[in-house]
DNA sequence: TTTTAAACGAGACGGTACGTCCTGTCTTGCT
DNA sequence: AGCAAGACAGGACGTACCGTCTCGTTTAAAA
């Protein structure tokens, strides 16, 4: 995660709302902290430490840990995805799904949806919301490039919600169950394979 | 989980070996708080005072929660699945996954497995035991059906875990990241799509 | 304590000195939080909020809880106390005493100074400013009776501090340690006796 | 406070009820914290802390704070007083009322009795237990000379208990209150002129 | 009449301590 | 030897107040 440490002098207390400083300090602790010591080793206590930050401030703005993780995961993805429109079906869904692995295994924010995924499984709460705000956006741009070729005439799947599973599912299940590797050969044999079967 | 519960009287200290009594309770209060609470509702000492033992014998026996539900899942898990030989490679696909995703996503034991699959994400040991005691078996029982197909002289995928993962990685994928229902007809069409893909 | 609530309209603000309003807002909380919470229940917060008032106002005319009490007890104690000249030294000091027993047990202003005469245990700043502001005036109201005596030619015991002590010693000493009540008889008991002692 | 420190081995837990070694190491420290600092200095935390004790420990067997001064001074208050029979109700009296100052004075006992006093100032269930562990018992003590006096055949005052009061409440009041010292001259002029007022 | 500075309400801030829950270790006495 | 029981040191939880700090408004004396 970046640090874009204000320089201003650091106000504690401000009548128009939150302090951006402590703000952008916690969600750098927290990732830091997950990084480094993983999921169990980010309390609020070492984030406000960390951070410099009392621990009322971290619960006046975010209701758990995972709720700080939200909003790391939220800005961190929303600089990170480009999806670029090749003008060719293969070269978008290639792009795509190679981008998607690198972010989720390479990427210290890749780290903090896979802890966030993790979570899911023990939260419903927290599955509803990463569903809901993660992987809905992300499905909608692994669909864009089905989309942008059925506009140009080509013959694409008849659910496009299936194709993206084919696509997307192996690489998830590859970094959260297997722990196997996703490079680029292996995702572009997933396109491949997809389209080999939908032509 | 089912519930052997012995009639003979609970014997407290047993010189020869430990107490299966106990054993069984540990393994039984954790399977129920598991459902009930959740994950993070499985305390020790929760199942603890639930089994009606005592948190020094848990420790004697397991390391961690994750470790009695590691056992859980195992004992489990062998019970559960069949994988019977129809002889033909699209019957023994479907039946196959089938039968794993009905087990994820509508067994207690599939609820144990998909917070040991959470906690994966927040512990490498836990992903590690994971993948080879869970996931490594599980992958023989996918790729059986191809080896049969291929001893019977039928063509099959040359990378059979990749076919493996085509089929298996979509179902993991709705059941632990978008929470969308698993149901036959939609394994039905990932098996169709794979044999389609490479025949 | 009274409950001079102004019906003017409630300024925010003013060039020129405090907030009469505000200021008298604040005691009357602290008066009705000290007697319906107990000590403990006051807090700067909890008197901020039942006046209405910013802590910053209350931080900016008092340094403590205790220093807003000692406000409130100084002007009570200025209202309550009389010390009427009978011509008697027996009148006088059964009439003082009755008043210091009755105030000290039986007034929500007596409330005050007996959690200031607590507080004054633990802090030593507050037990100076206790015994000089409050204990040291109210002897001199002990020792006027005997100074009038004196004056009119009446024998007096030669150490007037001593003699003071021995009857407002045990009065407080009933108050702030056995609880026992302290009536009319018991104060009146107490002149009797001294006064026989050094006839 | 003594500090009885074991040389035997520390240990953690112990089936047959609680650990005196913790037990000590709590009462020394709260009265080390409380001399040192005050009573606003003595926090559970800072005990616990300075003991090498659990939190948990300390709320397993006391309440609060206060709970814990109250140990402390009920042991030492039972080591500190004597009492001697002299045979003389003018030796005897001057004796204990000597041996009350200089304990709620002079002694580190004195000043755990002093917070108490205070703290009973703003809580009830302080006041009552105060008065009724270690009020109640020294008044037995103070009263014992005269009952002594009485079975000697020597005259006595009628009400013990008001007697008592005029001894031992201006020492009260000028430890607690005024802060003037109470040296022997003059808690021995106190007992002279109840003497004298009496006989 | 306009400026302007003190006091105000509101409330976010960094902190400290609270009392609770759970961890993993330990000892004891029973079976 | 294994067990139930439970006390222990430790660490994190989420809450309540502390005292400090803007912020933007209100007000009346000064300009």
């Amino acid at each position: 995660m970046t640090t874009p440490v204000s320089s201003q002098p650091r106000h504690h207390g401000n009548r128009h709302g939150r302090s951006e400083d402590a703000r952008l300090a916690v969600l750098e602790a927290t990732d830091d902290l997950l990084v480094e010591r993983g999921f169990a080793g980010v309390t609020i206590e070492g984030i406000a430490a960390r951070a410099s930050v009392a621990k009322q401030t971290i619960y006046r703005w975010w209701t758990s840990k995972t709720d700080i993780l939200f909003d790391a995961l939220i800005q961190d993805a929303a600089e990170y995805f480009t999806s670029p429109d090749t003008g060719d079906l293969g070269s978008d869904l290639r792009a795509r799904l190679g981008e998607v692995a690198t972010f989720l295994a390479g990427t210290d924010a890749g780290a903090v949806c896979r802890a966030l995924a993790g979570q899911a499984q023990h939260d419903p709460a927290v599955a509803a919301r990463f569903a809901a705000e993660f992987v809905a956006p992300q499905r909608e741009l692994d669909v864009a490039p089905f989309r942008r070729a059925a506009a140009r005439g080509e013959p694409v799947p008849a659910d496009l919600e299936a194709a993206a599973d084919q696509l997307t599912g192996p690489v998830w299940f590859r970094v959260l169950i297997t722990g196997q590797p996703v490079d680029r050969e292996y995702t572009d044999a997933l396109v491949e394979g997809l389209l080999r079967g939908c032509g």
